[in-house]
DNA sequence: GCCAACGTTGGC
DNA sequence: GCCAACGTTGGC
């Protein structure tokens, strides 16, 4: 099992918007970066645990806890002409983008990214990195643990 | 709104 | 395959 540290706008999809959707659940859409994509197809697998973080806000930081309730199936969203994240090269039978499923678990305290900076036992964690822009990213189980104690 | 740091594109 | 130009991300 791994753990993952995934961002989201909350303008498009918040940690309480999470809790809403049918099933507490979303398709992770409109990833269209192949890094962040091929960590989804590769390496996530369902019971994976997600740290939820908000992003380009406010107040950015982690909201909560999901889980990886799906392993990686094509996104829709490419083959939608209409949609924002619609991608011409990509076909049926050859899809270009992928995306798991997340599930709920838990709406937490915000821990913002000032507050991460704060932890020398963080000092290593992909989104602190200078010019770090991937929008998923691994997160070591000593680091989740410890982050688990913050909340 | 700024801008650093990336990623992608496309001409050559 | 190089690399300049352009677009995007995301914290501040």
């Amino acid at each position: 099992m791994r753990y993952w540290l995934m961002k989201s706008e909350p303008s498009d999809v918040s940690i309480d918007d999470l809790a809403a959707m049918p099933n507490k659940t979303v398709a992770w859409y409109g990833v269209r970066n192949y890094q962040a994509r091929n960590f989804m197809r590769d390496q996530m697998d369902a019971g994976d645990k997600v740290l939820f973080y908000h992003s380009s806000c406010d107040e950015p930081g982690i909201a909560g806890l999901a889980v990886v309730s799906k392993k990686a199936y094509p996104d829709e969203t490419q083959f939608d002409r209409k949609n924002k994240y619609f991608d011409p090269k990509a076909t049926r039978e050859n899809p270009r983008w992928m995306n798991v499923d997340v599930k709920f678990v838990k709406k937490t305290r915000l821990v913002s990214i000032k507050e991460l900076r704060e932890h020398p036992e963080l000092a290593n964690l992909r989104i602190l990195q200078k010019g770090n822009r991937l929008s998923i990213t691994p997160v070591d189980p000593k680091e989740y643990q410890f982050i688990l104690g913050l909340l």
